[in-house]
DNA sequence: GTGAAAGCGCTAACAC
DNA sequence: GTGTTAGCGCTTTCAC
């Protein structure tokens, strides 16, 4: 690979000319650019971004951290973030986490060594303590999951308005005996979508049953298959689950069909987050849906002005119920 | 932050000795060692990565380069990429191209760049000739997609065995009238699956039929769909088919499901890759199931040995059939 | 066993 | 408008 001084030789100028070149300032003269661009095309030279990096300590690298990376409700945020993110001269590093705290060291030693500009956190179960402190010094964002004391820039949706909505759904079709599968309460969003879930029953009137309330441990299909078990082999059994992800709903049902229930007319069902499966299971699931992929434009837009010193705001999107079959 | 000064200055020795003690050259005496490695701690010293690499020109990062992150069937490949590259100290940057030559190229500078140490293809769209140029100068192997003419290290599975097995055992269940339904044929996976198929047809006897084979172009759900109604509109309709991923299975069961047709009694399917969701469709997905995790070990593992300037061997890796309730 | 000095590739400040 | 110089943080000779 060519260098800067290759290039500064060739065209007959100081490497400092190149470098303007380069970097499109406008103290160079026509004449000059243009043997600098022959002589940048002849070497088929492309800037070392690590001498740029040491010098002007940016890399134009944004980390994007995530709990997992097989979970599909992160995939469409991640497609927004790595468009917006490329449209302005970033790439991104999408760090998987696996709730690892060693992991998340290594992700949080590179914005310090100044090898990323800055993080989108999407992982619910980071060590928060030390997020909040990177926060004061580097730019930080996070998407879904965030901060109540607003320490931390967010982008995120009503998540308790949105499960109220959903279980509200289930009562204006007649369902009386719902249950909620919910993830591990550690997750802002499960506590808030069960605030949602108890206000919708309270609402109308319903009983909150302790029972009818089941906590997975995990995030998989099998923990809302396990979940549909138990809910199924109660003796007061529920008509109608909301599961906190699609993926939950998703082992739910194959509980369901397992047992030769049908739904909606035995068992009626309702998932979260629109995740494409859930539009291929039979019958379809009734969801809701989050702007995921504007979610994460938005994220990655916010990360980046700060990165620029701006000012941001946070974000609450909207959501969408979207009622097909299991309902 | 500090820097490598800051800590020298504090321990009262040169630069040089604690760069040094950071990277465990013999010539320190314990006394000093233990000053530094106090200092180092005082000051909570991190060295930083931009000006070791830019001195190394090491950067100690893998690139990924994945067409989509979608696609559930790379997560667990990429799983064992990050294992097997975290416990060798290197960080891996996940690289979506949506098969666009633009986004590539960015990813094809970074090496150039010596902003990455080497790169794990896994995409088939790649644009093969600067792939095998590169190749010429940089580490890099192909993981599950690979060059034929060996000019690139790889990964991968015998996909024309696997196809023929999956058919054979379609075929001793009495099936005679076995559909595939087809993958782009510019990925070498699909041209190889597709003999597999009719390697076992012509075997066993069967007629290959023109219009039992069709091929999509997307690789989501809906062509898996889209495709099953074609088939199911065939004056002689197939009775089993074969799809060359769970993915494309999954969305021919869709659309069987919603003709209500039973499977396998009515159509018997086969899938491919065993993705997690396969095993909560309705009724579960015969499919063929890859070593995918033990993939990305040894991708992994074998660029990191190419970094070095070892040898390495390409690799076929076993499946297995799994058979379950829809066939 | 340790320090001084050079230099990786680049850009910004300062001359002219 | 362009060249010279210095320095980002680090590692690696080469002295001593």
């Amino acid at each position: 690979m060519a260098t800067i001084h290759e290039v500064a030789q060739k065209a007959g100028v100081s490497a400092a000319t190149v470098s303007r070149v380069i970097n499109n300032r406008n103290t160079v003269s026509d004449k000059t650019r243009i043997r600098v661009e022959q002589a940048i095309h002849d070497l088929e030279y492309e800037p070392s971004v690590l001498g740029r990096n040491l010098r002007n300590s940016e890399s134009r690298l944004l980390l994007v951290l995530i709990p997992s990376i097989s979970n599909p409700f992160y995939s469409e945020i991640i497609n927004g973030i790595e468009d917006t993110a490329i449209a302005q001269g970033y790439n991104i590093l999408l760090c998987e986490t696996d709730s690892n705290p060693d992991r998340e060291a290594i992700y949080f030693n590179m914005i310090r060594n100044r090898l990323a500009d800055g993080i989108i956190s999407m992982d619910p179960t980071v060590n928060k303590e030390k997020l909040i402190e990177l926060a004061n010094t580097y730019p930080i964002v996070q998407c879904s999951e965030y901060e109540k004391d607003g320490s931390i820039s967010f982008v995120t949706i009503d998540n308790e308005l949105a499960a109220y909505q959903a279980v509200r759904h289930l009562i204006k079709l007649g369902q009386k005996k719902i249950a909620l599968i919910n993830s591990d309460e550690k997750f802002l969003y499960a506590r808030e979508r069960r605030q949602g879930y108890e206000k919708a029953l309270r609402e109308f009137g319903l009983p909150i049953k302790h029972e009818w309330i089941y906590i997975t441990d995990q995030l998989g299909f099998q923990s809302g298959q396990q979940a549909m078990r138990v809910l199924l082999n109660l003796d007061d059994r529920p008509t109608a689950v909301f599961a906190v992800s699609d993926i939950l709903a998703i082992g739910a049902l194959k509980e369901i069909n397992i047992n030769d229930l049908r739904v909606p007319q035995d068992i009626a069902l309702v998932g979260f987050d629109k995740i494409s499966f859930s539009n291929m299971t039979h019958p379809t699931l009734t969801t809701v849906a989050q702007p995921m992929y504007k979610m994460g434009c938005l994220s990655a837009t916010m990360l980046i002005n700060k990165i620029r010193g701006k000012r941001v705001d946070n974000i609450v999107m909207d959501h969408e119920l979207i009622i097909r079959e299991s309902t």
